[in-house]
DNA sequence: GTATCTGCAAAACATTTGCAATTCT
DNA sequence: AGAATTGCAAATGTTTTGCAGATAC
């Protein structure tokens, strides 16, 4: 296992905002925050099974909505079909290539997210979704 | 009908995309570019068919694809449940308010939206989604 | 012992697809 | 006539829900 050793670092976020770090949930946190990519429900179910072969994916969508509900981790909305998932919560875009499918992330300095707008509504989350077609895929669109 | 002067421009801007102009696809896309909210394939499909009886769901979701397809208008997915539909295709944000679940469109100034990027990625979309609790929700979150 | 978590099966929901009928040129 | 558009019904795929059993505190 990768980052066992931030196993209880995980368990203290969850416990911070009053969520029960049970098994699974622990196991589903500790995925999404290991993995570079950015995974839908299905596979983050897909792949915890072969480690807990009793998960079910009911308890896959319980605990992904329960962390996204509490600001743990991202839901992208960038596919129409499908949400992904992204542990990573530091402010950044995503770009998707609209041949091969991938999301890539992109780096985006903080400062430049708040677009020099004065508007009257309280934000709390500010996604960037970007497509077009990919380094690799330039060039045969 | 408000926009009736516009039905030449729209016919137009469907057959320089090749796109046949046809009654039905007319008065759907007429119908985006006159609206100021972001209907889902449903709200379109409710509010023509009172003028269109005839009109099928299957011919609103093919039509709502084909302009997007053409970057006549844009799909927002800001929610995860359901695609929201815009005839609005000069850049701008959407704000979506986690209480009253309006979208609101936020207006930022076109050079605020490459965020000084240098990336090798070729960029055909850029969509910004923010969400919070808005001006009148505020108060009661 | 009581509340919480989990899993199964079924339901809900938006969207897509196959195909026949209609319409347009 | 021939090609494109349309509509119905069924299929698809993801996510949610109801409820019973298991687990934890």
């Amino acid at each position: 296992m990768i980052s066992d050793n931030n196993i209880n670092k995980y368990r203290d976020e969850l416990q911070n905002k009053g969520i029960q770090p049970s098994f699974h949930r622990l196991k589903i946190y500790e995925y999404l925050k290991s993995v570079k990519n950015h995974p839908t429900a299905d596979e983050v179910h897909r792949e915890l099974t072969s480690q807990i072969p009793t998960l079910s994916k009911t308890t896959v969508y319980n605990t992904l909505n329960l962390l996204v509900e509490n600001s743990l981790i991202f839901a992208i909305t960038i596919d129409n079909g499908e949400v992904h998932f992204d542990g990573d919560i530091k402010p950044h875009g995503h770009f998707k290539c609209l041949k091969c499918g991938k999301i890539y992330d992109i780096f985006i300095d903080e400062g430049e997210m708040n677009f020099g707008l004065k508007i009257s509504h309280e934000i709390t989350e500010i996604q960037i979704y970007m497509k077009g077609y990919c380094e690799d895929c330039k060039k045969s669109p």
